[in-house]
DNA sequence: AGCATAAATGATATGTTGTAACATATCGTT
DNA sequence: AACGATATGTTACAACATATCATTTATGCT
């Protein structure tokens, strides 16, 4: 079994434990995101699952899936950058944090990370002493990529 | 004078003095954010001159102008909101460092802070760690405004 | 002033992202 | 089989954004 079938296998069985249902669109959709490894737009995927399946996939339905992936913690959507990404964690065991996102304006590759909690509490306690408080700390950052900066230099 | 105008003031001498012209168009704009003190989306700011100026004002003008304004620093583009807000240092002196933006879900209220340079700087930090390079330090984030945090009480 | 040029705006069309509303299909239970 | 709950399909449209070409307005030059 590969990386990409254990995931696969990791988010079914993450759904089954708690009755959510992996249905075949719902796992074209993310088996698209995962293979794709970058951020995809919704329209995008539509595409990714039009070629992979040769199912057509309304933009309805896929929005509807990405929220339903969303709720089960396994696809993130990159507010910045209006895409969606698969979770990295999928198959990790632990409990994930709050991630924070580097998304490479070049070509949509996105790294997942996890910044040293000192350094978001920093960051909430300015956010707090301007008065606002974080309602998360998914925090996205525009950034170049490792390939993108060698294409460029 | 009030503080609106020294606004505007300043912002058209800033203009100025590198040839770049404020037109009443553009100055309109701009005079919408400032006043309506929150962020709008580019419809929104076509409402706001309509009302406010009785021009009509199509959308292809509004998001030049915008790009102009971008360019002039005299206002930001909030890209996790989709929206547009005024520069809260258009009539400062000093030299703007690279702000970022707590931006209230409920009521689109804007802060603009500037974070401690150390924090940024760990931030950067993690970045380079993960391999990629910020291509800037604007940062975005989610957040509730005092009022919201006091009305959702 | 008159003219050439560039900058700004207008007008129209279209692309992209996302949702509302309602219809149909599928699954699980009894 | 009948029912309720969940999932998907269909259509239409709202909201956000850009492309392209025409027209108007400002500016500099002779």
């Amino acid at each position: 079994m590969n990386r990409f079938e254990r995931v696969i296998e990791h988010a079914e069985q993450h759904c089954n434990a708690h009755g959510a249902r992996l249905t075949v669109k719902r796992k074209q959709v993310l088996a698209g995101l995962i293979q794709s490894e970058k951020a995809l737009s919704a329209y995008e995927l539509i595409d990714v699952c039009k070629e992979q399946f040769g199912e057509s996939m309304p933009a309805m339905s896929v929005y509807r899936i990405l929220e339903f992936l969303e709720d089960e913690h396994l696809v993130h959507k990159l507010s910045l950058a209006n895409k969606y990404v698969a979770c990295a964690h999928i198959s990790c065991s632990h409990e994930h944090a709050v991630p924070q996102f580097l998304i490479c304006r070049q070509c949509s590759k996105v790294k997942e990370i996890g910044i040293k909690p000192a350094t978001i509490d920093e960051l909430r306690e300015s956010v707090n002493e301007a008065g606002f408080k974080l309602v998360n700390t998914q925090l996205e950052m525009n950034c170049l990529c490792e390939g993108c900066i060698a294409q460029a230099a």
